[in-house]
DNA sequence: TTCCGGCTCAAACGTATGTTTCAAACAATT
DNA sequence: AATTGTTTGAAACATACGTTTGAGCCGGAA
């Protein structure tokens, strides 16, 4: 029981609590119960709840914001002065992802829901400290799908972005319910590396979909 | 003030609440003080919070599936005996959702964002009712996709089924903040309908996009 | 040894929540 | 007008939460 042992126990619990839970739903009370500290340690150690909140994202989003961004690098020096495709950022993305937690023994499926947690949960506090903390990284990514998809309008590409963000913060978002569902359903078990390597060619194939065009505001008729 | 005018009131001030701000961050006092009721007005119309979010939301689902469904049965007549095609039925799914909430001049937002927080926040009490009283046409919905779809082996397609729900609940719940940052940016004006038309293309590519091959875990043939 | 700063612990604090209570007000029937 | 069953009202209840407190523990420096 060194240094701060206790910290990084609280930190353990509360992410994987978070994850499965939410955070209004998990008290102070079950991290420190499944921690196996005192109650009062995280006051002591993080300030308050939200600061715990904060660190639990901090601690995974900054290695995996720089090992992208290496990640993005390296494949940009690749393709030489072309800009890389469509698939290629994306599966960068989604293997950097995968790859992050092999450093921890920890499941991806934790982070990815925590990820999804940023986006549903209205915690304002986290949505002002992800921006301040990591839009750097999240912009380059955007300017890499913008060059990946020079054939669509900036409408449509606005558009069909947002639809990527939403299919994939929803599905990983909840992906432990998901995943259950469907054993019950087909017993099949689907880990989280590889509902990922469903969603990559579902998203490349969407955001490359044959545009249609928009005269008037009403379409008059389809093939209904 | 008939009948049970508070009722009404109840519900509308926690539809409301609920979608902006989530089960478990929307108190009862919150809601009672927005719709200018007394607080033990909820437990006595509606017996306890967790009843109030099933009230809530069967307010809404009940009139969508039974329009949902008369619009199933008008596409199946049209289209004879073959089945109808994905475009088709995606369409119909989404043209229903759009124009139901304009009857009870309601934004479609609130009712996607409440449909979106059902899969997200773990409120088990809300997916068992939610699966106890609408199965029948989710099911029905599933089925027409999996006619329309039959290259698809069954777990494809339920991941893929996982994120075109995603897309659409995830763009459609924030469609008003959405449109504004698109006028803002680009000066173009888009009406949900329109949403809807950029929307219904991106997930039938998404949902016919190559298939692929998945090592040992799952079954690789097509119908379970 | 003695002292001191970091850390842990049990207990309490103040607040907010969902729920219950019971008397008063109301509407409708007799 | 009296009576009945239903709905509202203000207040209290029990519980759970995040946070604070202050006494005690422990290891290293003097």
């Amino acid at each position: 029981m060194a240094q701060s042992d206790t910290v990084d126990r609280i930190l353990d619990a509360a992410e994987e609590l978070f994850a499965e839970r939410g955070f209004s739903e998990t008290s102070l009370r079950m991290i420190t119960g499944k921690a196996g500290v005192n109650l009062a340690a995280v006051n002591y150690h993080f300030g308050s709840k939200k600061s715990l909140i904060q660190a639990v994202f901090a601690r995974f989003l900054t290695p995996f914001c720089i090992a992208l961004e290496e990640a993005f690098d390296r494949l940009e020096a690749e393709v030489a002065p072309e800009p890389p495709d469509l698939e290629s950022v994306l599966r960068v993305l989604t293997s950097t992802l995968v790859e992050m937690p092999r450093q921890h023994d920890r499941s991806i499926a934790i982070y990815m829901r925590l990820q999804g947690l940023a986006y549903t949960q209205s915690q304002g506090h986290l949505r002002r400290f992800l921006e301040a903390e990591y839009s750097h990284t999240f912009g380059r990514f955007m300017r890499l799908l913008k060059n990946a998809t020079p054939e669509l309008s900036a409408v449509e590409r606005y558009w069909r972005n947002q639809f990527m963000l939403g299919a994939t913060a929803f599905t990983l978002s909840s992906s432990d319910a998901l995943t259950e569902i469907l054993w019950n359903k087909l017993g099949v078990e689907t880990p989280n590396e590889e509902i990922v390597d469903h969603l990559v060619p579902f998203l490349a194939a969407g955001m490359q979909a044959h545009t249609v065009a928009h005269g008037s505001t009403g379409n008059s008729d389809s093939s209904a």
